[in-house]
DNA sequence: TGGAATTTACCCCAAAATGGTGTATAGTTT
DNA sequence: AAACTATACACCATTTTGGGGTAAATTCCA
């Protein structure tokens, strides 16, 4: 198993820093480069004759976007692994490119070893991020500690926010619906709302629930 | 700033455990281990005395659930670091550490290096992780690529999520009420429901939106 | 180029849900 | 003791929802 040669395709449009890249993985003896490409839609039409274990992709390129790119070459190879190498470190991106499949988002520095590191985590399962990244990531779960809500709204909230009705909620939480109906006046008072809409919105961008 | 001592307090109820980890960092010198508890209860108690910059964590603890106990401590510290260092890797708990406040999880192992690894990565700003539990986070946020849906019914799915009605929908996507009845008509047929709720827990479990 | 899929739009209708009033009691926490 | 929380009920108008149909324009892909 170890001595497996690892099979890597890179999408870069920047012809250095593609076969910069290139050579240094070359230059191991388990790597292979089997292809590199300025452009995501080359990589796709080749994807079953290259056969790779990983793609490294930059995100703006010439023609399709990066983002477009993963989503194709998930939609065909779901096992393969595409780590993202860019400049951007903007949350949209970043959580649009883990949404479309993207394993692993690294940001472009000057040392080449947290590229090696960043394959091996991959090879070993595991998701490579760069820190701030992985801090954006873990920041993007954490609850606002200092909701306005109680326990009980909180819930009320969290079910109105899955669609389902008070009389739904009501059968859920084991109460009477009137009572679902008195949370969800107090939860719009509170959140200075007057719809459903509304408060779920708000809730989400205070990350209420 | 580099020679700042970083203060440290660990929770952990296996005492063995806990005093090996306290050994292992306070022979270096930049690490103080100001405390160490079997009982979050305890730590929580003593959190402004002890001025802790971050806290090592077990989960099962005597009494107070550590998921409880990160609510409180961020609740009262909002910039105090927590690692969560537990045998679990069940992707609930994972999930609700994270929700609750914790900047990073990573489990038991052996080798002490990668505790260290850990906090010089909190250190630096990022969120320590297992490779394991990297890739659930990741993977949590990946959409399923074989959608049955299409693209605006994927959207209009999306804002009804969000608790909008039809009229609301209608008048973001620039489009007749009757159209967006349509696709919810088509997104029930497809989806195999019969209601708003039903369909938004699909598409939540499917991830479809 | 031709058929399939997608997006758009409209009709009818009854049941269900929502949001705004207002009131009130039991229990908990501080 | 006071404040907060969770519970429950009544009335009422408006909006929303879901089920039944139908059909044209556009876009995509083979």
């Amino acid at each position: 198993m170890e001595n497996k040669i690892t099979r890597i395709v890179i999408v870069e449009d920047n012809e250095v820093v593609k076969d910069g890249f290139s050579l240094l993985l070359n230059s191991i003896e388990e790597y292979d480069v089997v292809n590199s490409y300025v452009k995501c839609e080359d990589a796709i039409k080749n994807l079953k004759n290259d056969q790779s274990d990983i793609i490294l992709m930059d995100l703006e390129l010439p023609g399709m976007h990066g983002i477009e790119g993963i989503q194709r070459i998930k939609k065909e190879i779901p096992d393969l692994n595409i780590i993202v190498i860019t400049v951007h470190e903007d949350s949209k991106l970043v959580f649009q490119a883990l949404c479309a499949g993207a394993s692993g988002y690294i940001t472009k520095t000057a040392n080449y070893s947290s590229l090696l590191e960043a394959i091996n985590e991959i090879k070993a399962g595991g998701a490579p991020m760069s820190s701030r990244i992985a801090r954006m990531v873990v920041e993007s779960f954490q609850k606002n500690q200092d909701s306005p809500l109680t326990r009980r709204e909180t819930e009320v909230l969290e079910l109105l926010s899955k669609g389902k009705s008070y009389s739904i909620i009501s059968e859920e939480l084991f109460i009477h619906k009137e009572t679902v109906k008195s949370h969800i006046k107090n939860i719009y008072f509170k959140l200075q709302v007057h719809s459903k809409a509304e408060a779920i919105e708000k809730a989400l961008k205070e990350k209420l629930i």
